[in-house]
DNA sequence: TGATATAGTCACAAAAATTTGACTAATTGA
DNA sequence: TCAATTAGTCAAATTTTTGTGACTATATCA
């Protein structure tokens, strides 16, 4: 991602949710918590690495809580955070205008 | 940039707005036509290549049109379409949640 | 005990995005 | 006529992003 020095104060949302992966999570993190092994199961031509680092990096952003559910056979969930809430009506405007 | 198979609706307007330098040449051209050399010399660390790539590919997308002023020493400016301007909104928003 | 499921990590390879530097072409001003 | 400005293009190199395959670690089920 490589952040640091933004020229364009739009460019910080728009980072945070672009790459090949992301907007995806992200949408399916609307709805419910996402996982993991679910998620490489859901997005068809993914992989281990790029799941992993997406996770990763909207966790960091803060948009996403990683949280360990210690029950039965050990569960990771990520579940939209506070500030990936406030997210929400813009992400779903970007899909209205967008089809 | 790679279109084709969208697996979310957001990803349409995402990815037409990313890029190491379409946001800023977008913002710019919210308040007057921009112009290749301008830009050029305003975005600096930017280089006359990504530069034309990303002026053809925001004018491809329909966000800008590209108009021959013919006069004094010709000048080409590219300035926001009618689709361009539908997303005014959703980007001021994008730049106001950034900060 | 061995197989399966969970959620990853690591080093490297391949692909995509961005930059560099040289070059083109039309027009203007000295 | 020569130099400068306009707006680019092209091929190759570099950088960034994404993917592959092997491996780790904990827990459950048969």
């Amino acid at each position: 991602m490589e952040s640091s020095e933004l020229k364009c104060p739009a460019e910080l949302l728009l980072k945070q949710l672009s790459g090949k992966w992301k907007p995806q999570i992200f949408r399916l993190a609307l709805s419910e918590p996402v996982r993991f092994n679910t998620l490489l199961r859901q997005l068809e031509g993914s992989n281990k690495q790029s799941i992993a680092t997406a996770l990763k990096e909207l966790e960091e952003q803060g948009l996403l809580d990683r949280t360990v559910i210690k029950l039965k056979p050990l569960h990771i969930e990520y579940i939209l955070s506070e500030k990936g809430r406030t997210m929400v009506p813009i992400f779903l405007q970007l899909e209205n205008l967008s089809s």
